[in-house]
RNA sequence: CCCGCCGUAGCUCAGCCCGGUAGAGCGCCCGGCUGUAGAUGGGGGGCGUGCAGUGACCGGGUGGUCCGGGGUUCAAGUCCCCGCGGCGGGACCA
């Protein structure tokens, strides 16, 4: 039993911080207690579908899972134009996805940032973090730096917000954090500043992450301004980076068709990896490829391997790969834009979220 | 979590590679130097004492669980293993 809990947790992840530790948390029998934060940060793109998977497999293994909506964090990021208003509607709108996709979010605590924000104790925690850590150290674990922060103009609140990573961690006082490979620089240092604090040692869970459609660049859902001016100036037809579970099918169909996809090339190419990362995770974990007769018919792919080992050799071509994807993948979405449809004033936010991200 | 560097006197570090009596600089303490106080006829000087001051100065002195624990060896700061602590870097992608 613990050692299906155990698989449960585990099965499609990146890494897991330590594995030791996990399997001992779980065999000790003591409620467990996880979180995930993430930005509100623009719409919902299918790279999230990985850790909402994980976070739905982590509810159903017992785990009393937090969400933490940061939306102070976000803010600090200059997300969607520093509006805390639409950050926190932002927010609303991927907890209904979350509901969407299947996590039980009647077993989930959602808790906003702000909240954390009132108490004074929780910015007692961020002293004490920045205190017990270096200048050097705190550098490191920004996740703007990744790009081209040398120059960018970057205010005195980022260099706080890793320090309020970790205190988020502490203050809720848990034992699993999760959250995508990009968040593995917070964690460590949560890891770090833990036992310099004698505060409990998150184990971290990090789930991998989506290339973006054009391959390379990963898949973001606030498209940075810069970014996106000089992507449209450069050509109009140029399809966005992220594929967003609100996108209607022809979209869908439409930004797979014009994804980075080379014949044979398996490295970053984001079509596989939505394969690889989605469509074998869900229950149904198999690609249906329907080709004429002259192209060889249609076949079936029961695990990715097979698919990968196939394209690598040729023998499936990129636009078949494109369309089998752009079908099955709708066939997943569908009853989440039809559960986000329902309610016109979803319908309504994504339409002005969409807008503050792009213009 | 992974990798690297570091941990030796109060402080900054050398010594470790190549095993054989633990070092330097700074600091600290004592003195050298200057001033000053002090019942006696006046004046001068010396010594001792107290107090104060002073210097990239000169003497003299003070300095150590060599991070911890094992191991190898006749002998370990030095070599090997396991830890702890500090720092820096890495960690999907760029």
């Amino acid at each position: 039993m613990s050692q299906n809990r155990l698989q449960l947790i585990i099965r499609n992840t990146e890494e897991i911080v330590t594995l030791d530790e996990l399997r001992q948390k779980l065999e000790s029998g003591e409620q467990l207690k996880g979180y995930i934060g993430f930005e509100p940060s623009g719409l919902f793109h299918i790279g999230w579908m990985i850790w909402a998977y994980k976070l739905r497999d982590l509810v159903n293994a017992g785990i009393k899972m937090n969400v933490l909506v940061a939306t102070w964090h976000a803010w600090i990021n200059d997300k969607l134009g520093g509006d805390l208003e639409l950050i926190r509607k932002a927010g609303d709108l991927t907890i209904e996805i979350l509901r969407a996709l299947g996590v039980d979010m009647s077993k989930v605590n959602v808790i906003d940032a702000e909240e954390f924000a009132k108490d004074k104790d929780y910015w007692a925690l961020v002293l004490k973090v920045a205190k017990g850590t270096s200048l050097a150290r705190i550098k490191r674990a920004l996740t703007i730096m990744g790009r081209k922060a040398e120059e960018a103009e970057i205010d005195a609140s980022k260099l706080i917000y890793p320090a309020m990573q970790v205190a988020d961690i502490f203050y809720q006082d848990l034992d699993i954090a999760l959250g995508g490979t990009d968040q593995r620089k917070a964690h460590m240092l949560a890891r770090d500043v833990a036992e310099k604090l004698g505060r409990k040692k998150v184990i971290a869970i990090h789930t991998p992450l989506l290339v973006g459609l054009q391959g390379g660049q990963r898949m973001e859902a606030g498209v940075d301004r810069d970014d996106y001016m000089s992507a449209i100036k450069m050509s109009k037809s140029k399809p966005e980076n992220a594929i967003f579970v609100t996108d209607p099918p022809e979209v869908v169909e439409s930004k797979l068709k014009q994804a980075y996809c080379p014949k044979g090339v398996v490295e970053d190419n984001p079509v596989l990896q939505i394969n690889k990362y989605i469509i074998f995770h869900t229950e149904n974990p198999r690609l249906v490829v329907e080709r004429d007769p002259k192209y060889g018919g249609t076949v079936v792919f029961e695990s990715y391997e097979d698919l990968e080992r196939a394209f690598a050799e040729g023998k499936l071509h990129p636009l078949d790969l494109k369309a089998a994807t752009s079908r099955k993948l709708n066939e997943i979405l569908d009853p989440i834009r039809k559960s986000i449809e329902r309610k016109s004033e979803y319908v309504e936010l994504v339409r002005r979220i969409e807008k503050s991200v792009t213009r």
